[in-house]
DNA sequence: CGATTAACCTGTTTGC
DNA sequence: TGCAAACAGGTTAATC
């Protein structure tokens, strides 16, 4: 479940139903899904075995449970279709199921399932109480290490399209395409719009945008277009009702009521109003 | 150094 | 109806 929103539904689930306990045995299905812990499946599970769960964290898209024992976690980065759920012990395996954790006191299991594969879990220590593998992501708006003087500075020096640079987690991290989309409309921008020509007034709007539109999204508990995202109960959100140009092609734009276009960008798709967001020259 | 592209996967939707 | 192409919310490694 991709984007900061989804991943914060999810950190919270995990908060109410993993914390304090203690991992029994884990066990890794695909070892795809592990790829990124260098020293292998067995290692990860042996390390697992009898840690306890101490806290639930997150930082832009990425998930990490901070254990007991060591000053390290275990990191989730969900991808494109990763999900964290939480579920009985004796439930069937999930087509998908890729990391299996029991725990000690007999409770639901959490299962990484994640029909892409592009997402991962892994151990790492913390650096700072941010695992090593992420300390080139840069904050994301919600948390207090977020410098909005930096930002700008940055964003302002860059040389590219705006769009681009909101999707840069080691800019800001956090949005993806979705809500790049929605807080460009609610700013008025066109996704094109070289980011050296943005005054700092403008990025203050944005920013502010980028944090309007994923607040009321965690608000109705994420965006969910289909199964693939949910939280760990398997529940969608309900923030799909009220995003104004992302998937809406051909439908009227709830500001000017012109037809919302749609344009390739990236290897995938830009949503935006023609006469809201003017495109530059 | 920064910017851009290709590659990694499976499943569903779209168009001929 | 069948089939192939396009598409899906992400990141990284490689290239310019």
């Amino acid at each position: 479940m991709p984007e900061l929103p989804e991943v914060e539904v999810v950190r919270r689930g995990l908060a109410q139903w993993v914390i304090g306990r203690e991992i029994a045995s884990a066990e890794v299905l695909h070892p795809r899904a592990i790829r990124r812990h260098v020293p292998g499946a067995d290692e990860f599970t042996a390390r697992l075995k009898g840690r306890a769960v101490l806290s639930a964290e997150r930082r832009g898209k990425y998930l990490w449970l901070p254990l007991s024992g060591a000053n390290e976690a275990l990191m989730a980065h969900l991808g494109m279709s990763g999900q964290l759920l939480v579920v009985p012990q004796d439930a069937p395996p999930e087509k998908h199921l890729r990391v299996r954790l029991r725990f000690a006191d007999g409770g639901p299991d959490l299962r990484f399932v994640d029909q892409r594969t592009f997402g991962h879990v892994m151990l790492s220590p913390l650096v700072n109480g941010v695992p090593e593998p992420i300390a080139h992501i840069a904050p994301d708006p919600f948390e207090a290490a977020f410098d909005e003087a930096e930002f700008t500075r940055r964003l302002r020096a860059r040389r590219t399209e705006i769009k681009r640079a909101l999707l840069d987690q080691s800019l800001i991290s956090g949005v993806g395409n979705i809500y790049a989309d929605e807080a460009l409309w609610l700013a008025r921008l066109h996704w094109a719009r070289p980011t050296e020509t943005l005054t700092r007034p403008k990025v203050a709007e944005l920013l502010a945008a980028v944090r309007t539109v994923m607040g009321a999204a965690l608000e109705q508990g994420g965006t969910s277009f289909d199964s693939l995202y949910v939280n760990v109960n398997g529940e969608s959100g309900y923030f799909e009702r009220s995003l104004e140009v992302y998937g809406r092609r051909d439908l009227p734009c709830s500001r000017c009521g012109t037809a919302i276009r749609r344009e390739a960008f990236m290897n995938r798709s830009s949503y935006s109003c023609p006469r809201c967001q003017r495109r530059p020259r």
